[in-house]
DNA sequence: CGGCAGTTTGACCAACATCAAGTTGGGTGG
DNA sequence: CCACCCAACTTGATGTTGGTCAAACTGCCG
């Protein structure tokens, strides 16, 4: 019944309005929920993570596309069996109801990112959340699982003005880039600073 | 279990922080989830029409404040009761799960809005969303039950750069506003077009 | 050694924010 | 009943942030 896949980085795994047939867990790599409006404009509405879910029981189109980020490993089901199981295992679908509220209140963290903050903030606020929930190398650096245009897809920006802010970052000693595409915090509580405020969600244990 | 509440319009019905320990459904009027950040920025991140549910099963703390925004009369339960039902019979929760789901993908609707589209775009998707889900009056009036300001907290705009373009759209001819409060569309496929494309959620249902 | 995608940086521009007056309209008290 | 008040709204002038356009740089792959 659980089977896997796996999909290079940049594949595109689903495109809005496919059919929906089946629901998955991300067990390595990053993948990435995404809309496209006709003029070309793109937003990223979702970034899923190790251990994060995707699917949509009960629904039979996808409404997003979703985008393998970087080399991506899925733990998949069928959607009809999935739903069955959750029926006749209540406490499987309690669960899901749990991860499914907990990404609500991500995706309204992330409306206050999109509609107040100021780019330095919202950028800041990527790294602040990459730092958390990307399991560091050893030596602290971190990977960059995105693209600086796909970072800017995420933040509502623009490529050119994610990568200026990556810049003053780095000049202000906040964080240093190894590569483009790995970074180290040199100053956690000067970036935590430069967030603007902690996300509702973080408080959520509380 | 079940009771009544009601509020007057601009009354904060429950502060960030606060123990959570009822659940409830909008029965008449309008409720809005937002935060304020430290500096004052303020940014709602969700629309509470009548028939919405609000609560957050197995949460203990409001992670957003909630405020009528008109007259508003919810119907509540308390949690703990609530949550005892939900897991003694399932398809509530199957019901709760599926709301849940669709709120998501509001959220996810909303956070291209806040992150890709122009003050007039995001100005003309709430007009539409609004004569979509508000009943209008027989003459086609539609009541907006926002002030300036909390429909620019709602956008990420600021309320002179939503009463100008209200301003735009009456002089294109698309919309005429009644009073500041009352507005009714003249031009419905201009308005469309000026949205910037579609909500992905409507086509949940295809 | 190209070639190319991804990135950086600069110069300029447009959209929206900010600051600042006015205007409207409903409600209150004289 | 009118005068006043005040919150909500409108409109204008100016400033700032981030977008756009353009050019060069990096590093990886064939």
């Amino acid at each position: 019944m659980k089977f896997y896949r796996s999909y290079p980085a940049g594949k595109q795994v689903a495109w809005r309005g496919d059919e929906l047939s089946i629901v998955a867990s991300v067990v390595r790599g990053v993948a990435s929920l995404s809309t496209q409006m006709e003029d070309g404009r793109k937003q990223m509405v979702g970034l899923l993570l190790p251990s994060d879910f995707y699917g949509r029981p009960g629904r039979q189109r996808a409404l997003f596309d979703r985008t393998a980020a970087t080399d991506l490993l899925l733990c998949c089901f069928h959607r009809k069996p999935f739903e069955a199981m959750m029926i006749a295992t209540p406490h499987v679908g309690q669960r899901l109801l749990s991860m499914t509220l907990d990404e609500l209140d991500s995706a309204r963290d992330w409306m206050v990112l999109l509609g107040r903050k100021q780019a330095r903030e919202r950028i800041a606020s990527l790294l602040s959340l990459l730092a958390r929930r990307a399991a560091p190398h050893p030596d602290g650096l971190i990977d960059l699982p995105l693209t600086r245009e796909a970072i800017a897809d995420y933040l509502g920006l623009t490529f050119e003005t994610v990568s200026r802010h990556f810049s003053h970052l780095r000049r202000d000693g906040i964080i240093a880039l190894q590569t483009s595409r790995q970074f180290r915090v040199l100053d956690a509580a000067a970036l935590e600073e430069a967030t603007g405020g902690a996300f509702a969600e973080e408080m959520a244990s509380q």
